[in-house]
DNA sequence: GCAAATCATTGACTTTCTCAATATTATCAA
DNA sequence: TTGATAATATTGAGAAAGTCAATGATTTGC
């Protein structure tokens, strides 16, 4: 309904989805683009490059952020449990901790429970990158959800954690 | 902050993330977590996999699923539009157009308005083929979204409509 | 103690993504 | 009109991401 507006009233008819850039908008009535699943394939989509760009500047991107959060959250998950967590094959953890380990970031440390299984731990180097990390990642999040109100950004973080838990 | 409760209240402190199969309820509370763009992806991962589970013996995937699907809907998309849509590089777009041509699922037409593009549209056989995988999206949709009423289902899609377009 | 399962790792392989180059056609300004 | 610039589909190369099977070390359960 409302569309930003506020500047010149335009002569042509506007609908809510009228501050699209392009004339992509009959696409936008289409079943498929109603389907939670594009959309959220798209919301993926667009917030990633976003968010990789605020990140590039850090040598980071999203994927390696994550993990890099994950060994600073406190909860020293194992590569296993930061897998499954993250949708990763087992394969790609190690792929991704080699390379933040070699960089001084995280230290695989020996579970003293389970001597197959290594837990993940920030370096003071990693926490400190990742501070800056979370900078960014927080203004892309605040870009992307720039159209709703506060009410309305929780209620479609706690829609989504209700389908994705 | 308002978790949707109104429900009974539970004797054992029950929150929202309590439904989980494993002992990953620790890493939930983290902030990476509480990002919508952490769940965004999440979503999509868990949508994409049901999707492409339900689609396969159709022998289709939900990138050649959503294909179909503009080339079914009536818009008459150009490659080009079609790739800005679905987020996909043009070269992507000439092998998924490819693939389907090639099974006889739709046609690239000359457009009579500029000759440099390709309008797709879908043959018979494709509108047939859509009609049935549109019935697997659809058990996919619902199934993610089991855990919503229709109308947290309707609050979700305007969300992400709003954040996406 | 033994068989089966689990964890991290490696390697091969496929799929997807990204980019640059090109032929054809449109657009726009001089 | 002509000539420069941009846009469309296409090809191909290379990087990145995802998938899968096999293995050594260790744990679990019988």
């Amino acid at each position: 309904m409302p569309p930003s507006s506020s500047t010149t009233a335009a002569a042509a008819p506007a609908s809510a989805q009228d501050r699209v850039e392009d004339g992509m908008a009959r696409f936008q009535q289409t079943p498929l683009a109603q389907e939670v699943a594009f959309l959220t394939a798209r919301a993926r989509v667009r917030g990633n490059a976003l968010a990789n760009e605020l990140l590039s500047d850090l040598d980071l991107k999203v994927r390696p952020f994550a993990v890099l959060a994950m060994a600073c959250s406190g909860t020293n998950p194992s590569q296993r449990e930061l897998g499954d967590f993250l949708d990763l094959d087992p394969s790609q953890v190690v792929a991704l901790v080699d390379r933040l380990e070699q960089r001084g970031l995280l230290q695989r440390e020996p579970d003293p429970r389970d001597r197959r299984s290594k837990i993940l731990t920030a370096t003071a180097a990693g926490r400190k990158l990742h501070a800056q990390a979370a900078e960014r990642t927080h203004q892309a999040e605040e870009q992307t959800l720039r159209g709703l109100t506060p009410t309305e950004r929780n209620q479609l973080r706690e829609l989504l954690i209700k389908i994705v838990y």
